[in-house]
DNA sequence: GCACCCATTGACGCTTACGTCAACGGAACC
DNA sequence: GGTTCCGTTGACGTAAGCGTCAATGGGTGC
């Protein structure tokens, strides 16, 4: 099975190794080990391409840590997995909220740029240059 | 012409007015004064709005500063107008791709939920309950 | 067997965005 | 004129998310 070092990884994702190790402190990865070595296995890979996505989105560490322990959740008591439902709700409409200002600082931004194209549009004279 | 007190603006916004003093260090906004006290003009009130929500979309206060820079730009040399047509279109697209992000995550986490609810079905046993 | 490279574990430093006193200043109430 | 309330200015504290040494430990080439 094809396995990963943490160089390869920090290269792949543009980040440091420095932030890998930091993840794995934080609990949010747990690549095996050889020697003394971290080794990353094509899903410890995954999930470190879901923290990097969650953290563009603005979720925190300790937010991204809870998400994947709800992803890993494959049995468990009633009462835990509706819990854990719950809680994938609960991001579910955060995000859509998100995504909701995102569409009206989108707007504004629009409306922003449009008008100084419209200064600068006066400024070059009346020809549409 | 309406004003407001720190401690109302932070009432309405859900902030404290440590965090509304601290926006004017960062020289965000620039409130007028009556003696000591500062007093905010609807204008402050649309500005603080904008600041709050490019925070929940993830902008730095400094971002935001420069934003906000932009906007009031109402008139300037040509070079400055185009170079601040290109910090809203950086923006912009910036923006476009978080908002990917977040669909893509969307996506991820109701995929997340329904996997769960699947589980919790089939212990539920066969009724549909 | 030494140099070189990659990796590891502390440990401290740094930035952002405020929180939290502390000490003080009017204004108002009674 | 003392208390209460709202506001102000420092100044220090804090949490998150790493950056940046420093010291150490294998492998690999030659």
């Amino acid at each position: 099975m094809k396995t990963f070092t943490i160089s390869q990884l920090s290269e792949e994702f543009g980040i440091t190794p420095r932030a890998i190790r930091f993840y794995e402190d934080e609990a949010l990865i747990k690549p095996s080990r050889q020697g003394q070595s971290r080794i990353y296995s094509p899903r410890d890979r995954a999930r470190l391409a879901l923290i990097l996505r969650g953290k563009r989105v603005g979720f925190s560490l300790i937010e991204i840590r809870e998400m994947l322990d709800l992803y890993d959740m494959n049995d468990g008591q009633a009462t835990q997995l509706s819990h854990a439902i719950k809680k994938f709700n609960e991001r579910i409409s955060s995000l859509e909220r998100q995504r909701g200002d995102i569409e009206q600082a989108l707007v504004e931004l629009r409306q922003g740029r449009a008008r100084l194209e419209v200064i600068l549009a006066d400024k070059g004279g009346a020809t549409s240059n």
